[in-house]
RNA sequence: CGCGGGGUGGAGCAGCCCGGUAGCUCGCCAGGCUCAUAACCUGGAGGUCAUAGGUUCAAAUCCUGUCCCCGCAACCA
């Protein structure tokens, strides 16, 4: 038994949330939930970032002040998480006082360490990045919105790190994830590494927490939101708390953000003499029918419109079983029916009915005696003792995608077994063979269940509370002859699609 | 020589790090079963694992070259 925090990156207020967070955030859940039933102790962080210029403007443009515009949006994310069930320990807003004052313990610590400078800098800023570019990147004609400034910033010293990154990245294998990230990584510090403008000044930009010791400036983005997985972790506040959680076993990110996690953060662990987390894991992006997924294009996939035509848990599952974890996976209506006709309704939610509607059938809606076992069951019975196991170990190497599967496959050796053994037609001839095989399939579908519950909180729970056997634990034996099925309607419907 | 990802039976994807019968889901064909959500089970057709070399007793898997596809303004997991 030991700890597990997990981590989403913080998602900015203002976007509306879609398929990508959605994604990282079950992802981090179904973690969280699979970690908890080892009995781990689990602290799942996701929450908010809610500072800078983009909200500053969207306030004033909708007349409101930044924190009551924060305070609007907010809860678009709050009511996405309930619908999916996400079961997080912490939500974290950067504009939380609790937030604010770690954020200024960091800058002051990381300046006392002498790894903050000021420089006057003069160059083209692009507007709309809210970032200076550099002559090249003007030339490239890629810039809009572009204008030529000058003016003090603050900076951080990130290239007197970056040796020490390269060596610590060589020497630890798995803090990012997968493989061929880490390559790109070091590929990316392979370049000499420049230093970081962590400030705007007010007068540009006020919507941001205040630099310690300039109070003319806030702090820009990176200072601001990275910092939330330690303050909310108890950094500068809670020691035990801190002691107890940091460092983080993962950092869950979707690819696009791998530098700023990779190389900006840990510099700043680096500076503050906090150790790093333990593995940074850079999953892939869900595309749209093969393009990517963008509001120009507009196809963008709202989680909310697939759980109103599908239900959460079958979203849930597909996004775990479609995506092998680090790499882009392909979303398209077709691909997920065809994923909830024959992972869910044919195979485990058909099996739930082939083992119910027989049991009612045969033997007074109770579940039978098991008697003795056969070879047949005592091979059932293996598979289903060994899953645990087998899932746990997928769990813990981040095979989402094959724990799930594997599961299915157990799922699947059961209904051959009914098929085998076929004990609607032993109730003719052998009762008590008829009872051993249906207890066996009942018991093996229950195991099913609650390896799968992590990733299908509900329909799990439903399965289980058919069964009796809510709150049972995952090893052979304990599903209770005698005990009464409820009946129950099917549980995944097959999506019925008129053929063309 | 910009960077990165990828090319595996009709479709979608694993496998590649740690070489050794090419696997899964869907689709198709035939059969079985008929408890079940026209679901389930069995068998089959279909792949020179982009391509050319190399290493090796042995390569989808390691090395090298070549071709092709995708992404790289912003939004953004």
């Amino acid at each position: 038994m030991s700890k597990f925090f997990v981590t989403t990156p913080i998602y900015y207020v203002n976007d509306a949330p879609h398929i990508g967070h959605a994604y990282t955030t079950i992802l981090a859940d179904v973690l969280s939930r699979y970690h908890r039933t080892l009995g781990d102790k689990v602290f799942f962080l996701t929450g908010l970032d809610e500072h800078g210029q983009k909200v500053m403007q969207a306030a004033q443009k909708r007349g409101l002040s930044p924190q009551a515009h924060c305070d609007d949006l907010s809860p678009r994310f709050l009511n996405l998480w309930k619908t999916l069930d996400i079961r997080y320990d912490d939500f974290i807003r950067t504009t939380q006082e609790r937030h604010k004052k770690i954020v200024q313990l960091v800058l002051q610590k990381v300046n006392d360490n002498g790894d903050i400078y000021t420089d006057e800098y003069e160059g083209w800023y692009s507007v709309a990045e809210e970032r200076f570019i550099t002559d090249a990147e003007y030339e490239s004609g890629q810039f809009r919105d572009v204008k030529k400034l000058k003016e003090k910033n603050y900076f951080f010293k990130m290239s007197k790190y970056q040796q020490k990154l390269i060596d610590y990245i060589d020497a630890h294998p798995d803090f990012i994830r997968p493989e061929h990230r880490k390559n790109e990584m070091l590929g990316f510090l392979r370049q000499p590494l420049g230093d970081l403008c962590i400030s705007r000044p007010k007068a540009r930009m006020d919507w941001g927490i205040e630099i310690p010791f300039d109070r003319e400036y806030v702090t820009y983005v990176w200072f601001d939101a990275l910092v939330n997985y330690i303050s909310a972790a108890g950094y500068g506040s809670d020691e035990p708390k801190f002691k107890k959680w940091w460092p983080a076993d993962v950092h869950l990110i979707g690819k696009d953000i791998l530098t700023t996690h990779c190389v900006y953060w840990t510099t700043m662990l680096f500076s503050l003499g906090v150790p790093l987390p333990k593995t940074i894991f850079a999953h892939g992006w869900w595309l749209i029918a093969d393009t990517k997924m963008s509001k120009s294009l507009g196809n963008v996939v709202n989680p909310l419109d697939l759980i109103e035509s599908y239900g959460v848990d079958a979203v849930r599952f597909y996004l775990m079983r479609e995506m092998v974890l680090g790499l882009d996976a392909n979303f398209t209506p077709d691909s997920f029916i065809k994923c909830f006709n024959s992972d869910l309704a044919n195979d485990f939610g058909n099996l739930l009915n082939r083992v119910s509607g027989l049991i009612h059938k045969n033997h007074d809606g109770q579940i039978p005696q098991p008697g003795i076992l056969t070879p047949a069951e005592e091979d059932i019975k293996t598979q289903g003792n060994a899953l645990p196991g087998k899932i746990t170990e997928l769990i813990n190497q981040f095979k989402v995608q094959e724990a799930v599967t594997s599961v299915l496959d157990f799922v699947r050796s059961l209904n051959k077994y009914m098929e085998v053994q076929a004990p609607w037609k032993l109730a003719k001839t052998d009762m008590d063979s008829a009872r051993r095989v249906l207890y066996t399939a009942a018991e093996g579908l229950r195991i099913a269940a609650i390896m799968l519950a992590p990733v299908m909180p509900q329909k799990t729970a439903a399965v289980l509370d058919i069964l009796g056997a809510s709150n049972t634990q995952p090893v052979w034996g304990q599903l209770k002859p005698g005990t009464i099925l409820k009946a129950h309607p099917p549980l995944f419907p097959r999506i019925e699609v008129e053929k063309k």
